[in-house]
DNA sequence: AATAATTTTTAGATTAACCTAAAAATTTAA
DNA sequence: TTAAATTTTTAGGTTAATCTAAAAATTATT
């Protein structure tokens, strides 16, 4: 089924508003980062619909199918093997490729990203250091970064510890510090270098510099 | 003024057909080349007119104006520079190429382009041979054609001599055959391969094979 | 030169993507 | 648990690019 230019750019932002919530997406979020109306939105969310690439019930918000998010991903790998064309070969500075790659991820020929995923060296992540998903539509694993290395202000995901011993692990379990968790920082103290956040957004709480250096995240969308 | 891809593809159509003749050209023929109706073409030579980009006069045809021209090569530019690319460095043949640089010429950045092409080697033809406009959008020389080689119907112009014997060149100024003159292939005789010829449009005159030989031309675009 | 054939244009619709303004549903707050 | 605020949808239009059918202009033929 054909796809249009707007309709790739629709989906895409949804994935990109669904990678930081696993709630459903309202339709403003996709107005805002459309830069288009409320209105405009709710017509093309009902004919995405229709074509089977989003589930969407009227005034309860939108995600992804599993064929929306297999386009999205496919449009994703090709603005981030894009980007690291524009930087790695033609040697653009990695904050002046974004707008030719929105662009560029348009291009239609499967023959051509595999190709050019090749002439890349099958790159695992983009100038930004964003992961691309592979010709299968699955993002590879990415080193995970420490939770006391991550900024105020940032949402991640906790995806492991850097150390099993059995204190450590009993003191998350009770903090309710379990994988999958969302994290919310909402402050970093400088005189102890603790953090104050929110996890699974409840009411935020204050983890010590040692034990923010032992758990694995990753930041999220 | 910002240009649609549709306005860039009708363009790209009229800088083709005006590279066969010196004519005007008629809206039937850029209907059947951009694969649409005549009246969808009035419509569209008419805004191409506002624009600017054409000169046209209903019921008689179209031609590109200067600033029409421009956004036409830069267009033949891309589009031949991606065809490099895709040849050169994505390992495709050169008759896989022509629909994926259909999509890639309407990408929009110079510097992208500018560094491409630099990347590319500065190449002078794109795969199947044709001339890649520079970024002034200047064609570059081409290796000339002899005289003798041209079909009847074709406009070509003089560029040069293969041989500089006096009596040669002394017969060409008497026969008004001065470098830039344009030449107007009317008819080539089976007979003796002597070709009549209209030179400046003056009316057609008789040329032998053995000059035909020895004069050196380019086809018109 | 008059008529026939062809080409081109006009007139009036259609579709995709958008808009504004008003109505309806949902959420928040008193 | 109503009322107020907010969000979302509907209704009705707009613009770009297209279409078909009919009218007008041009070109070709007798």
């Amino acid at each position: 089924m054909a796809i249009s230019f707007t309709e790739e750019n629709y989906l895409k932002v949804i994935h990109r508003l669904s990678e930081a919530t696993s709630e459903d997406i309202s339709t403003n979020a996709v107005a805002e980062l459309m830069q288009t109306k409320a209105a405009s939105v709710t017509d093309m969310l009902r004919k995405l619909a229709d074509k089977g690439w989003v589930n969407y019930q009227k005034y309860q918000g939108v995600r992804l199918s599993a064929e929306g998010e297999k386009i999205a991903l496919s449009i994703v790998r090709k603005h981030r093997l894009w980007e690291v064309f524009l930087v790695d070969k033609m040697g653009f500075n990695w904050d002046e490729v974004h707008e030719i790659a929105e662009q560029l991820e348009h291009i239609e020929s499967d023959q051509l990203v595999n190709k050019l995923d090749e002439y890349l060296g099958f790159p695992k992540t983009d100038p930004h250091g964003d992961p691309i998903p592979n010709k299968d539509g699955i993002l590879p694993e990415l080193a995970y970064l420490h939770l006391s290395d991550i900024k105020a202000g940032k949402n991640c995901k906790l995806m492991g510890v850097a150390q099993d011993s059995a204190v450590f692990l009993q003191l998350l379990t009770k903090l309710n510090l379990n994988l999958g968790a969302k994290l919310d920082i909402k402050e970093i103290n400088e005189f102890d270098r603790s953090i104050f956040v929110s996890i699974n957004d409840a009411e935020p709480i204050f983890i010590s510099h040692e034990v923010a250096k032992n758990i694995l995240v990753k930041i999220l969308a």
